[in-house]
DNA sequence: CTTTTTGCAAATGATTTGCATTAAC
DNA sequence: GTTAATGCAAATCATTTGCAAAAAG
């Protein structure tokens, strides 16, 4: 294996998760740190520029781990491939471009307990909820301004080739 | 093709939407009218009781129609596969069982226009929000009880094997 | 009769799995 | 030395696509 600097707190991180510290892991958080909402390939693809050899496995293995750990956060957008970020925790949200699927982070409206609240004298349903994801969809300024052009493929909830 | 009884309103919201009425299409609208959250497998699997030629392309075709017409609405909250309902335009969100998968519907909190507005002041981002995807994760009465059972994969936002 | 839908088969794309090899601790 | 991770190839799974035959209006 190719000899590479590879300390910074990314590798306590990892041990402190009981997680053995590899190149393939401290790759991926270092593409994940530095592109947020990545998804597996693109994190290859950047890992791949220090460490040709890495496999698309290897990167997936690496996330769920980090998932699984509670390092990293999975989700799914777009319905395509699921998007990664190292944002855990912290109950915040997403707003999501329709026009070019950007990503950007929203830190939950609510102050304390956030959207753990779902009108619970309303619900029906005695649920205990732990989590609530959000997605807010809409246009980023950049695509509303250049919004002129017609027939272009705006994505939905759960979906990648929806017309409009 | 069979000669089926199918005039229900169903067959006017179709030709409302410029749809032609098809078999197909009438028995994905009852399977779903039935069983709200469905999955197109188990779509399938109802309409094939009444006509079991019917091929699962079909039910793809058939339920991106509908939602193209505004018809039916598709989410997926567990990263497998994408579930569909009937109720649209009412803004209105999920609740899922993180063990038995199961979906309530649930009315958004906020009055009027809901969860539009993502914390406008703190967001960086200029965006043009038009919809809110909202999944509370949790446990249901029936599952909290029976929660014994250790070990039990857990599902979590986009993903379908996670132990927890 | 014209256009939309279906049915069938094959193709895609993201992600997972099995297994031998290799690197971490 | 053990055990956990990687690399490689093959396998899954949901969903889409291409095309000819059948049905809707």
């Amino acid at each position: 294996m190719l000899l590479v600097v590879m300390r910074t707190s990314w590798d306590d991180t990892l041990r402190a998760a009981g997680l053995r510290v590899t190149l393939p892991r401290h790759l991926v958080l270092e593409a994940l740190e530095a592109r947020p909402h990545s998804d597996a390939d693109s994190i290859l693809g950047a890992a791949r520029h220090s460490y040709p050899n890495l496999s698309a496995q290897a990167v997936y293995g690496v996330l769920k781990a980090l998932v699984a750990a509670g390092i990293a956060r999975r989700f799914e957008p777009a319905g395509a491939s699921a998007l990664y970020e190292l944002r855990v925790g912290d109950n915040h949200h997403h707003l999501v471009c329709r026009r070019c699927a950007t990503v950007v982070d929203v830190d939950c409206a609510v102050a304390s307990a956030p959207c753990l609240t779902p009108s619970p004298s309303e619900t029906g349903a005695d649920f205990a909820v732990d989590e609530a994801e959000v997605i807010f969809w809409g246009l980023c300024a950049a695509c509303r301004a250049s919004a002129a052009a017609p027939d272009i493929t705006l994505l939905t909830p759960a979906s990648t080739t929806t017309e409009r």
